[in-house]
RNA sequence: GCAGGGGUGGCGAAGUGGUCAAACGCGUAAGGCUUAGGACCUUAUGACUUAGGUCUUCGUGGGUUCGAAUCCCACCCCCUGCACCA
């Protein structure tokens, strides 16, 4: 029995491997290139299993496209730019719990951990060379020699400052306001991964409408301001404290004190001064568009910390209003009037609203209700006769319509607040910002867009539904804030407050792999805009270079452009739109991107991986168990873009195999030969497998690549054994597809196969790939041995009914004629499905067996079958069947009916 | 709200017009091996059936077809993303 000493087989290839330069893309333009990237990593942890996934995916396009013939590039970088280093840095400082005990579990030395709190280029450096490690413990055949970290160096940040330029003279760059949730004590943004609480939440545009009393200003947040002509009131809370302020301009509101913090970063306020709200309780305010008045009325249900804590109250579209309203009918009759029901809904949406508050329900079943009554007018509302200005329109035209008014009127404005409760790390409450000077790079562009699109429709896209969702993604683009405050980066050329954000500056570095190596050697004084628009726009050069700046030229030139993007589907509406949107901004067509595959998450072991549990699944320690190639059948958890569940027990049944495989190498030369027809069954099934494993690889389908192309080719080498099958040279030959047709996924074993069945080549090293043999491929010969299968199964099924061990299996074939009549029946229905055709037939209609065989229209004869053939095989499948079914089986041919083409008689003794 | 994806056996999942009771894996049961357990191997795993048969299922309801998990229509339910953040 060989073993497989993975570790052994591992070092001894991987060696091999490296001393043969195939990983090192080398312009070559006799041949094909293909370009593959994966995105670039932030190198602020270890790896493990689950983000090998993507990598692994790669690894086996880089190596079957190296067998194809292609002169493969797959460089890759890491990401330094913006918060992540900085934080993790941070967060050491800080001396935070969860990550110091992350640093123990990977034994980092103390030396290190402090440096990591000062040095956050160290800490990047630091992991990035142990992600380096990892990758090659995995196989990956990566081209080091092109590594670069974004935006590490001065070279590649002059390479980003010309790409901001370049954007900035195409007219896609612009300046304004933005709306940033914002922690007010750190005074930075406030991101998703930075929040304790209400991560997902974001700024929400609020009307405010300025109702006017005397010299101050009521400020009534909504967000439905389409309903104003349906108020009746103003609600404040006399229970809550609400202050004067006076606004630049010179503007007085009135509004709750906790409004004030918030709106330092909205609003101008140049003075503050106590206000007793209860002074204005029960006088009136107009309504500016239909011009009642309104009474300010007191109700405790009014919020302070939502906006203002001014209200403007519409009791018929807002169930909370409509409760306070029905409450003051009685006290209030004075200043009570019917409230107006202005906007109707048809249909199953329409909610009575007067019956469902009249049931006095509790405060979160009135917020259900206010969120179902919000949605169903926003959706399907109408305004009806009541309103005097939006009757006829929809509620979304009556929106747009009523704020242009408002303005119109001079009583607009806007507050943002957020969506939700937000906490940041350090414990402030998190607020809205508009950030005034913010830069954007202008997706929104149309003639980008559409640009875009057309890209998109030229791409080779796996899984295919992707190309669906990010096309979407493109459509619905808006401006993008490339720049920030903090962290790592490359500063905005023309406005050094700015750092360009991570995001902004990963969309085309791409194209900076294919010089990477070689602008190194440039001397920096070089290295300007001119550089550039020579070598990657092709202009015209204004001074004379050294002789590898054209070497850049041309490598570029040959590699791009990117010829397959492979990453995980979280990148796809923002890092993906991105890259795909620049590329069309600055470059040419041929220098769009031309690939793309993606894939979702991977779950390993059931639970996700945690950290703190220490069943952190590392790189290393995987591969030092299990092997690189037992490792790398992670890439086969998926065919497509779903989350993958994943086991490491999988692995057990990989090394059986293996081993099976390591057997047969050592053994098929004693293999007494001859040839059968089983052996004729091997190389068609065999031509069957490569062309699916083809498919598969193309396509990304590793799912199914690994299950033809291992599991079903060695069930393939046991069946062909246990039959009786013993030709040397058909067994040499099938094992050299089937490492070849391995290769991309377990390129150590298969080399390891590949050499000792007397190969030399390294199966990279040229244009390996199997040529499939259609003459080998015999469908006839293949549903003849589908039946034996199908006959074993009876026979089982049978026994197990009689419960019985036979000592006696008789088999009776059916005889020529009728195998003639069943041919007849196929060959007519591929014609023509009609049934009622053949039974009216005058010849097949009458035969018995016609009936048989077409009496169930779900079960209809398909395949053309043989009787030598079927004969044959049964024949000399005798030896397999008796020992498999242990006892003596026969084979004949037979004349009676239940003898069958495609369905021997079976008789059990 | 906008967009994308999905509902198949105890579970995970394959399967997109025809030999589908449904691959493969897990789980479960019986047997083998073992002092025992684990691991491993064999067999079974929708229901009924003593000669290979029949019946019932693929979210719900309807339709197209000789034939539907697969195509069409309506409905119910679930998941994911929505930006300055990697």
């Amino acid at each position: 029995m060989a073993k497989y000493l993975h570790d052994k087989l591992d070092e001894k290839w991987r060696k091999i491997y490296e001393k043969s330069g195939i990983y090192t893309g080398k312009v070559d333009t006799s041949k094909k290139k293909a370009f593959l990237t994966v995105p670039v990593m932030y190198p602020d942890g270890y790896l493990h299993l689950g983000h090998l996934y993507t990598w692994t995916r790669a690894d086996i396009y880089a190596r079957f496209m190296r067998m194809r013939g292609y002169n493969v590039l797959w460089p890759q970088g890491f990401h330094f730019t913006g918060g992540p280093l900085v934080g993790f840095s941070l967060r050491i400082k800080n001396k935070e719990e969860q990550v110091l005990k992350i640093m123990k579990l990977y034994k980092v030395s103390k030396e290190d951990i402090e440096r990591f709190a000062e040095d956050p280029l160290y800490l990047g450096n630091y992991f990035a060379k142990s992600i380096r490690g990892d990758f090659d413990a995995a196989g990956m055949s990566i081209d080091w020699s092109k590594n670069f970290s974004l935006s590490y160096t001065s070279k590649y940040s002059k390479f980003v400052e010309w790409q901001f330029r370049k954007l900035r003279d195409l007219g896609l760059i612009t300046q304004g306001k933005h709306p940033v949730i914002w922690c007010p004590r750190e005074d930075t943004a406030l991101g998703d991964h930075d929040r304790l609480e209400g991560e997902g939440e974001s700024p929400v545009e609020y009307t405010v409408i300025k109702f006017r009393l005397g010299d101050i200003i009521l400020p009534a947040a909504t967000l439905r301001p389409e309903t104003i002509e349906g108020a009746t009131n103003i609600w404040v809370n006399s229970k809550i404290q609400y202050k004067k302020i006076t606004l630049k301009g010179g503007e007085t509101w009135v509004v709750s004190e906790k409004f004030i913090d918030k709106a330092k970063y909205q609003k101008r306020i140049e003075k503050v001064e106590d206000f007793n709200i209860k002074s204005i309780i029960l006088k009136t305010v107009e309504n500016p568009i239909s011009h009642d008045a309104l009474p300010i009325l007191d109700a405790d249900f009014v919020d302070e910390n939502l906006n203002t804590a001014v209200v403007m109250s519409v009791p018929m579209h807002a169930p909370f209003d409509l409760v306070y309203w029905n409450k003051l009918k009685k006290s209030r009759s004075k200043f009570y009037s019917e409230p107006k029901k202005i906007i109707d809904v048809n249909g199953k949406d329409s909610i009575d609203i007067e019956k469902a508050v009249s049931q006095k329900l509790a405060t979160e079943n009135l917020e259900r209700l206010t969120r179902k009554v919000y949605q169903s007018e926003y959706n399907s509302g109408v305004f009806n006769g009541n309103s005097g200005l939006l009757s006829g329109l929809s509620v979304k035209e009556g929106r747009q319509k009523m704020i242009s008014e408002l303005k119109e009127r001079g009583v607009y404005d806007v507050f943002y607040e957020t969506s939700g409760k937000v906490v940041c790390r350090c414990g402030a409450i998190g607020v809205v910002n508009v950030v005034e000077d913010q830069w954007f790079i202008r997706y929104s562009d149309s003639d980008l867009k559409r640009k875009s699109l057309e890209a998109v429709e030229r791409m080779n896209i796996y899984p295919e539904e992707i190309r669906a969702q990010l096309t979407n993604a493109i459509m619905n683009m808006e401006d993008k804030a490339a720049t920030r405050r903090g962290g790592l980066g490359t500063s905005l050329p023309w406005d050094k407050n700015w750092l360009i954000e991570p995001l902004s500056d990963s969309t085309i570095y791409m194209a900076y792999y294919t010089v990477a190596d070689l602008i190194e050697k440039l001397d920096e004084k070089y290295v300007d805009d001119d550089l550039f628009n020579y070598v990657f726009l092709n202009e015209k050069p204004k001074r004379q270079y050294p002789d590898i700046v054209k070497e850049m030229k041309r490598s570029f030139e040959y590699w791009y452009p990117v010829d397959m993007r492979v990453t995980a589907k979280e990148l796809l509406p923002n890092h993906i739109a991105f890259f795909i949107m620049n590329h069309v901004a600055i470059f040419g067509k041929d220098f769009w991107p031309r690939g793309l595959s993606i894939n979702g998450w991977l779950v390993i072991d059931k639970a996700k991986m945690s950290k703190s549990k220490g069943n952190v699944k590392g790189i290393t320690q995987t591969v030092e168990t299990f092997g690189a190639d037992a490792t790398r059948l992670i890439a086969s958890a998926s065919n497509g873009m779903d989350d993958a569940e994943w086991n490491t027990d999988n692995i057990k049944g990989f090394v059986d195999r293996a081993e099976f495989l390591l057997d047969l190498v050592e053994a098929y030369n004693d293999l007494p030969g001859g040839e059968k027809l089983v052996d004729r069954y091997l190389k068609s099934r065999l031509v069957d497998l490569l062309k699916q494993a083809e498919y598969d690889y193309e396509h990304f389908r590793y799912r199914s690549a690994v299950f033809n192309a291992f599991f079903q080719s060695t069930d393939l080498l046991r069946f062909y054994l246990d039959f009786g099958g013993d030709s040397k040279e058909n067994m040499k030959s099938a094992l050299e597809i089937i490492s070849k047709m391995i290769h991309p996924i377990f390129p150590f074993i298969s080399e390891e196969i590949n050499e000792k069945i007397g190969n030399k080549d390294l199966l990279e090293s040229y244009n390996s790939w199997p040529e499939l043999k259609h003459m080998d491929q015999d469908d006839t010969l293949q549903a003849e041995f589908d039946v034996l299968n199908k006959t074993i199964d009876d026979i089982k099924n049978l026994i197990k009914m009689l419960k019985l061990q036979p000592k006696e299996i008789k088999i009776g074939v059916a005889d020529r004629s009728k195998f003639d009549v069943y041919n007849k029946v196929v060959e007519r229905l591929k014609q023509d499905r009609d049934l009622g055709k053949i039974y009216k037939d005058k010849e097949l209609g009458r035969d018995e067996l016609v009936k048989k065989l077409i009496k169930n229209p779900n079960k209809l004869p398909d395949t053309f079958r043989d009787y030598e053939i079927e004969l044959k095989v049964m024949k000399e499948a005798e030896e397999y069947l008796s020992k498999l079914l242990k006892a003596r089986v026969q084979v004949s041919e037979s004349s009676d009916e239940k003898a069958i083409p495609g369905k021997p008689k079976i008789e059990v003794k």
